[in-house]
DNA sequence: TTGATTTTGTGATAAAAGTCACATCAGGAA
DNA sequence: TTCCTGATGTGACTTTTATCACAAAATCAA
């Protein structure tokens, strides 16, 4: 049997079909329509997900200048959710929304951690996962600090060539900490 | 029994004391004078340190620019190492050095696993220290992207007070991304 | 298809921050 | 104390990026 999430977690914890299964029935699955939100900013956050299919961005809006800034874009084999409100069991300070047609699979925190302490081996890919989370996080903040605009767009590109196309430029650029006009203006000969 | 390593597993993990000499013994204590160096780009990152004294800063440099970017700082009650290479078993790519004469209590990767596996309680520490550093250094990201110089001054002023006295504003700077002489301007009335 | 909306490119100008240079100030070591 | 080093403040100028404005191109929905 062959599935994105057992592809997923199997990559870091190998799994029987039988494991896999069990992990599969503590989720819940999604389908939403471009712009759908999947997490809205006041709401509680219920589930963390994982996205089988379509691309959603996280953002946060700046309440003084109302802009946006997208600290996170969601595609198939991602996870995506408004972290510090699901783990705390807060409300969103974020807002997920779908920029296409998307599928998702959900978990709630209390079935993850019952997955956790049940299963080894998803204790041990969510542990992996957290800190390779956390060193991507810091290499984009060392990024953001030490590059220029210019190298940010090329190492986006390098990381991401599928997202390229595939999301609007002004989009990246405002993952990019940048606006949309002098990323546009980037590769003029 | 009073310990600063007690307290601070304890916050999120209650510890008797039996439980925190077990945790304990499998640490080792180092002492460090002032520009000492705890971790080296270039060479093996054994252990995961946490400061009991003193203030040390990891900073990784620029191949092109030489300029250094200092991504934290570790002071009483905090952890520091080289993340990446420590959990990939690689060498460093970053340096951590004392600014004060400091004491750190230094685990090995093995003794970690170790500790995580025998002990319910350490590994659910870990895995809280693991999110909430991952949420901080997200907020550290979108201030970086979304906030104003000034802003990120204040807000380094409100988080770390007792951190503005004590380390030379040129690192501080650093740490914001800015340059020390616009970080000096910041408040001319 | 067609009209509307979104995306993208680009000029002109303003604002923010970096860089270089130098002066002053504070603290540590002999 | 006295010298030396590192820390800090600030002027002058340059570079980078944001902002505003508008037009062309692409995409989407009825």
């Amino acid at each position: 049997m062959s599935h994105l999430l057992k592809e997923h977690i199997g990559a870091i914890s190998p799994l029987s079909d039988e494991e896999f299964d069990y992990i599969l029935s503590h989720f819940v699955f999604k389908k939403l329509k471009k712009h759908a939100f999947l997490v809205q900013e006041g709401n509680s956050v219920k589930y963390e997900y994982f996205v089988l299919k379509g691309c959603l961005k996280a953002y946060m809006t700046d309440s003084n200048t109302g802009k946006e800034f997208i600290y996170q874009f969601g595609v198939e084999d991602w996870w995506i959710t408004d972290r510090e409100a699901f783990f705390k069991q807060s409300t969103a300070t974020i807002n997920i929304d779908c920029l296409e047609d998307s599928e998702v699979l959900g978990i709630t925190l209390e079935n993850r951690e019952k997955l956790v302490t049940e299963m080894r081996k998803y204790e041990h890919f969510v542990a992996v996962k957290a800190n390779l989370g956390y060193i991507s996080l810091q290499k984009r903040l060392q990024l953001m600090i030490m590059g220029s605009v210019k190298e940010r767009y090329e190492n986006f590109i390098q990381q991401y060539p599928h997202l390229i196309n595939r999301i609007p430029k002004s989009l990246i650029a405002s993952y990019l900490g940048v606006s949309r006009e002098t990323l546009s203006r980037l590769y003029r000969s």
